[in-house]
DNA sequence: GTGAAAGCGCTAACAA
DNA sequence: TTGTTAGCGCTTTCAC
């Protein structure tokens, strides 16, 4: 195995001069720098993880706590890890995976052990129990998703809210007087996920604002769910022209149902969906997309920020992007 | 910060004492070791795992690499990586996200800075090829899938083979003479990712064996290839009683053109899956499940069984298990 | 059955 | 700008 003294030897300086030209924690001459980082090509040299943390009580390791809840948007999830890891990667960090039926327990080993450094929660609830953990817990950590109170944390979200008055904003200026809103299944309603109800809290008040028409109704993920709802929006708003489709779950059939309903879309009734946005595009659907990749990165960001002794906000809200496709389905 | 020391101290013994009653790499006598587990307990100490992995020369962490191809099923991901962490839990042990785009490098740079003591690698293809870099590593890891060669590795795998073989000899049991066979979409065909081509041979050979009439082909998921291909099948195999599907994500549109077509299900055509229980279990159709749990359990302890310097067989195939579902469905 | 002590490979004072 | 050195907290040999 190759460790520092090594280097140090081949490149003929003191094994902290070589540390210090890996951490940038002292300043070294550019000539010194050179050779060190030749002798590391060179030897294949790559810090003893174990011995780097011992040292410097650092892991460089984030701990990445999944939702393993019934309802979560798998595709999304995977884009929020794959964007979580690619972000830590740019800050030489890994990431260790908990599964959220380790608990507060686990949350608790990972921490008193030194094996990560802070975390990042996904998918978090307005009342979300494993707060009180990491309140007790005093680490750094950033939480992906709107908790009721996030004082004392650190929040990430997409600004649902705005994202649902986005669409009706949209949707007005087009001319639309009477707008639907197919949201996620009403478990999620129920369950207090907070983004659900932000996006139809600000769907609703943007409608209101306007002077527009609308319903909102929950959809479960079966084709006779959604056959059901399109049916019922037909009914109770009959002279609407737009839907707005907070689920992405089931968008393909909401645009069967509507076809099937008689409905050309767009030019019956124009549809909005907040989804990801290789599903509006095959689609070729007006949308608003859930930033994933921002939403990671900026979580990691704010994660290393806190690393370093910064203070960081609370909430972080990113604004909603609304991408017009006018391009005929199918 | 709660060191080994401080309970060595609070239980009156030497520091290597409570390492080896963590440890259990010697004998401790009964009340020492009941002594020693109460201090722990009570001061709530948990070893550094970065000096741990030091002094041992393991990380007791796990890499597992993720597979970001298209068309994989990210459910049945999520299964195999929920059942890795948990075995990986029962060890001990904890797992380190790679993902695929870090490709050799960081599976190099992981093993060399000795972040892991070994991987489990997801989904592997045919000719994947990170198989050289595992090999040129020479550390313990297990493959999830099924490279043409397995000589020096070793990997895990569901009995696709058998499962293919398994369906027609169940329906052929039951008395079917044509049976048609609807697999993944071509893509994954053309990819040689080895199972669709496995289960497709298990199937056609136990249709030849038995003197059973049958057709397969590919399907994309999207209703109008299903459409198209239920289509073929009925046409090509007009005394088709029973259909085989390797395609859970068009398994639902498969029945719907059935019915489309006329055919009552299963008392016109007998449909018999190959995927995930709770989708059959909801469809109510006869399965082969994809055992996640158990295949990612079986990588584990192989993996294990490789830290402690055993050896492993190379290749490990898990019996497929046909649970037989006669309910109707809706 | 238990203790003392020498590292594991790195970082970060302290010293020059 | 660089070198020397004392730990970081644990495991494990050696000694009893």
């Amino acid at each position: 195995m190759v460790t520092i003294v090594d280097v140090a030897r081949h490149a003929g300086v003191a094994p902290s001069t070589v540390s210090y030209v890996l951490t940038g924690n002292r300043p070294v001459s550019a000539g010194t720098r050179v050779r060190v980082r030749e002798s590391i090509q060179l030897l294949g040299y790559h810090p003893h993880a174990g011995a780097r943390a011992l040292a410097s009580s650092r892991s460089n390791v984030i701990g990445l706590v999944l939702p393993l809840r019934e309802g979560v948007q798998l595709p999304v999830v995977m884009r929020f890890v794959t964007s979580v890891v690619t972000a830590a990667r740019r800050h030489d960090m890994d990431v260790l995976l908990v599964t959220a039926d380790q608990g507060a327990a686990g949350l608790r080993r990972l921490a008193h052990c030194a094996r990560v450094d802070g975390c990042v929660m996904m998918d978090v609830g307005l009342d979300d129990e494993r707060l009180p953990v990491l309140r007790e817990l005093g680490r750094p950590a950033v939480l992906l998703g709107h908790p009721a109170a996030v004082k004392g944390l650190t929040c990430v979200d997409l600004d649902f809210e705005a994202a649902g008055a986005r669409c009706v904003d949209h949707l007005a200026e087009l001319g639309h007087r009477s707008i639907g809103f197919l949201g996620a299944s009403s478990a999620v309603y129920a369950r207090n996920t907070g983004f659900a109800q932000r996006t139809l809290a600000g769907f609703s008040s943007a409608a209101m604002r306007r002077g527009v028409a609308s319903t909102a109704m929950p959809a479960e993920p079966r084709y006779d769910s959604v056959q059901a709802v399109v049916g019922t929006l037909l009914r109770e708003l009959p002279r609407m022209t737009a839907l707005v489709v907070h689920n992405e779950a089931v968008l393909g059939w909401v645009l069967e149902c509507l076809r099937a309903e008689g409905r050309r879309v767009p030019d019956d009734v124009a549809v909005v969906a907040i989804c990801p946005d290789e599903l509006a595009e095959r689609l070729r659907l007006t949308s608003v997309q859930l930033p994933a990749e921002a939403l990671g990165r900026r979580a990691v960001e704010l994660l290393v920020a806190q690393l370093n002794g910064q203070q960081t906000p609370p909430l972080t809200l990113l604004e909603p992007n609304l991408s017009v496709r006018t391009g005929p389905h199918r």
